[in-house]
DNA sequence: ACTTCTATTGTAAGCATTTGCAACAGCAGA
DNA sequence: TCTGCTGTTGCAAATGCTTACAATAGAAGT
């Protein structure tokens, strides 16, 4: 589908005075391999030195920053203590993460449809919605009226 | 508008077990005082210290996240290094943040009337979409087509 | 008031992520 | 192939935020 030389001739394309090091071609390749999958930085990390190759941690977030910054990438806060990158590809998805119990329900970008053509048509804003976490509270744990109403207390 | 101590006592009628200490009292002052305002946990501390009390900033921390627990104030990441905590009162707003020039645009909550109708209706999902950051490019920072479509490079 | 129970706090340490800086390494040009 | 420029890296330190734990203090009951 991708292809990792594809990908990297068209940043330089994009940036010619960026430079492609062996660190952004490992980085790459670890996300390409499992192209549909959520990845910390240090899943990435880990992908990568498990082949060998040293590879500082924080390089690895430099160039994840740098594939954001380039559309390549999306990162997500899904509550899971790090954020998670995702190649961006294809039909977006997005997720419901429910408060309460903590189910993530996946959806897909149709949801977003009317918000883009407002942002796009009223405010001439292009938003890069490209891997959404949206908070809340999923049926089972719908709120009865006489019920106590918050969510995940933090003591 | 909203009464310091009407919000305390409904938090405890809520969670009879949950305590009214001086600290989360402070807090909860602090964040009255400018009621439309953006807080760094930062400037709350800050302006609870300023009154001559000491606290310490995890304790801020904690109480931020309890009264998001409930509902009583959102908080929000607007890529300005630290979140930003805001009293949930009145129609809520959010922000359009233009990763090329930095520009923040206000917009109310009318932009999310369809998302929140369809995630109520198709996944009976209670969205809290109480402050929320959407990043992209402006109109003024609009790529043309023989322009570089990178944004903000993280060298 | 006093006791008891346990939620909350302060402190210090930990975790996730960013950043300053000097060494290194793409790559364009000679 | 060598040189020079400067973008990138590794390292260590800093920043923003969270957490374990022992001490403190709400508040319910007496
Ligand atoms: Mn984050
Ligand atoms: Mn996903
Ligand atoms: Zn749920
Ligand atoms: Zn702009």
């Amino acid at each position: 589908m991708i292809d990792l030389d594809t990908l990297l001739a068209d940043l330089r394309r994009r940036n010619p005075s960026a430079r492609i090091t062996a660190q952004r071609r490992l980085v790459l390749e670890a996300l390409l391999s499992d192209i549909k999958g959520h990845h910390t930085c240090e899943d990435v990390t880990r992908m990568v030195q498990a082949r060998g190759v040293t590879l500082d941690q924080s390089t690895v977030y430099r160039i994840l920053q740098w594939l954001k910054a380039y559309g390549v990438v999306s990162q997500t806060d899904l509550g899971m203590g790090s954020d998670v990158y995702c190649l961006v590809a294809g039909e977006p998805h997005h997720h419901l993460i429910c408060l309460a119990c903590g189910a993530i329900i996946d959806v897909d970008d149709t949801i977003f449809a009317s918000l883009r053509r407002t942002l796009k048509l009223a405010y001439r804003f292009d938003p890069r919605i490209e891997h959404f976490a949206i908070f809340g509270t999923c049926e089972k744990c719908k709120p009865h009226d006489d019920e106590d109403e918050h969510l995940n207390d933090m003591s």
